[in-house]
DNA sequence: GTCTTCGATGAAAACGATTACATCCGGCAC
DNA sequence: GTGCCGGATGTAATCGTTTTCATCGAAGAC
């Protein structure tokens, strides 16, 4: 007898090709082996109720003897399913991104939707390349939107396929949208300095053009003027975002005659920078300047002082991202416009000097535990 | 004259159906528009010398009018390649995963491969449905197997398959291996507090089971040994990489009459939770007590003192993993054993006492610049 | 016994691409 | 003129599924 050339029980009446290429299985090896139709088999695996027990019973046995498992392009190419999303985001570095893919896997998996990630599209040809390359294996696309560019970019596509743009600003995109309250949470940040009697509050901006960072700068002057205090440009230096324009900037305000009382930088990572280089200028914080930020990553609250900040709850906005795209995956129509914020927190910490222990004892009195913010850690 | 029922220039002659349902166009819409076959559509789209540059020209005119994009689940099913990778991890949590998916993304862009992500596998029952729900879709699979578990659950898949394990253990898998250098990490970190004069160093260890953190002992024990110390079990106390089991471990410690000197922690959440507790029992570091960790997280240089540690270079890991599996996506025949490690870097800060400024003064005579080590940030 | 009904199954047509093979046609050698 | 060659193009098989429709029996009604 002629030995067994796969090695182990892979059954000589199969086609011999599958042994030799070491490929896996397909349906028609399963229904040949079986003895029954690929139609029979298709129908095991889908679950229809038009399988005899005894056959779906058999089916299973020799499918998985066989190891077969569907090929899922097969498969969406007859369904026009594919049961995947597409992830486009401008780069994976830091937190803040990988808690929104966190999100957006999470939320996915519940569905039973794979996740298709993309990331560092430094212009609009690579972003439309990514979106082509995935043409045909997504059934909807989440794409971050940091700047105006991109949204319009993306314009065309919304309009024929589900797309829910995270962070679009204020342009009205004719599809699902999803956005973080960075008005707001500055807003309430400046009003808090505020509170405790802080007049001159300076503030370092985000990079130009990126949404976010205008977003929280008009939160800041509107925070300003409706104390009835117009806001000055000279107490608004430039930032991209960086440490070290944190620095930069704490740097340009202390060469102001009149120094500011408190800064409020756009994203913490500044505010490190802002800290550090009140530092090293002999200063305090927060009895000489008051510091805030916005983001609330996770190394602020270990810093010392630690940081006042707005926390952004980059999962909830990723969860939310599938949420809103999911209905429209079964028919792959455009999702219908509809704007969404994601709100933001208040996270009073030693920066701001608004601890307890810290604050003025008229604050004390008044609000021992403010209602919508949160506790110091 | 009928008007367009589709509204703009999409041409009566095309079928009425993709005007209606909205459906992107595909090659026969291009072939019929263009007075083609779709053969030449296809060649046009795969660069094929057999097109003369009339026919290229008006094809890819048409096309783009149609917005056609080729369907890649179909071409992938012809082709047999998807030109996509898998990933699998066990969480997304933290920044280490993300800087694992960012190495993997830019270097699957590079060689413009897909990236489909799958995390958070509980058991291997869910981890073994992620890589089901993957056949097909791509041509090669990274995945992370943190335990011996999964390593044996993948071990099938990995005989048919191009796959990579991150992590995998000493276990002898027969694929593509990718480790980092645990023990040698733990080992430097070890004798460098050995070469402080530390007799007595204590350890917080990792969860049960998990290969780091086995790894990590195993460094620790082989220094006490190679400096003729035999570990003593008392000094080993557990922890599972959470910030609270390194407070819990330090309390457990301290409740020794004979205090450590020295500390090591097997990860930097440990490290941090550890600086608390003795802070809070009124020791200082490094004076009382010195602390090492592992990991180096974006915190552990912002701690104060600044944590003594391991930097582990997840980028890397994710990057060469691609590296290694992309010869074998286009085969797809798995990938021959293979075993690499990725190098971790003794990163030198002051919560072990030995930045230059607090270093015994013996110490700094012989060598104040460290070779393979890298500067206090 | 015949006719209907219905549950289980198989045959075959999609899905949207690639590609081996056939066809066509103009140019060139003889 | 005939035969051959080779470049451009078309035809059709193919990939691994799902799904419609046809078929086939057995059960039940009369």
């Amino acid at each position: 007898m002629i030995p067994d050339p796969c090695g182990s029980g892979c059954g000589m009446n199969l086609k011999l090709a599958r042994c030799e290429e070491n490929n896996l299985a397909t349906i028609r090896d399963v229904a040949r082996e079986a003895g029954v139709s690929i139609a029979t088999v298709s129908r095991v695996y889908n679950d229809s109720p038009l399988v005899s027990d005894d056959t779906r019973e058999h089916v299973r046995r020799v499918a998985s003897r066989l190891d077969y498992i569907p090929n899922g392009a097969a498969r969406s190419l007859i369904t026009n399913r594919t049961h995947a999303i597409g992830v486009l985001l401008p780069d994976l570095y830091g937190e803040f991104f990988s808690e929104v893919i966190r999100g957006i896997d999470l939320a996915a998996r519940r569905a039973r939707f794979q996740v298709l990630v993309s990331s560092s599209h430094a212009d609009t040809d690579t972003l439309m390349a990514a979106v082509s390359s995935m043409r045909g294996r997504i059934d909807g696309l989440i794409a971050m939107a940091p700047d105006e560019k991109t949204t319009s970019a993306l314009r065309d596509f919304t309009r024929k396929f589900p797309v829910v743009l995270l962070n679009p600003g204020p342009v009205q995109a004719e599809c699902g949208t999803l956005s973080i309250a960075n008005f707001d949470g500055a807003y309430a940040l400046v009003r808090h300095l505020q509170s405790f009697g802080h007049r001159s509050i300076a503030m370092v901006k985000g990079p130009d053009g990126n949404i976010d960072a205008e977003e929280r700068l008009r939160g800041y002057r509107t925070a300003l003027r409706d104390s009835g205090i117009e806001p000055e440009p000279s107490l608004e230096v430039p930032g991209d975002f960086t440490e070290a324009s944190g620095y930069e900037g704490a740097l340009t305000l202390l060469q102001r005659q009149l120094r500011p009382t408190a800064v409020f930088a756009a994203n913490d990572y500044m505010a490190i920078g802002l800290v550090s280089a009140l530092r090293d200028s002999g200063l305090s914080v927060p009895e000489d300047i008051a510091v805030g930020g916005f983001d609330d990553i996770a190394i602020s609250k270990y810093l010392s002082p630690p940081l006042t900040t707005v926390r952004v709850d980059a999962y909830t906005l990723g969860e939310r991202a599938v949420l809103q795209i999911l209905p429209f995956t079964r028919t792959r129509k455009p999702v219908i416009a509809h704007h969404e914020i994601v709100p933001t927190q208040l996270v009073l910490r030693r920066s701001c000097g608004s601890t307890l222990a810290m604050a003025p004892d008229s604050l004390l009195r008044q609000r021992r535990r403010p209602t919508p913010e949160v506790e110091p850690d």
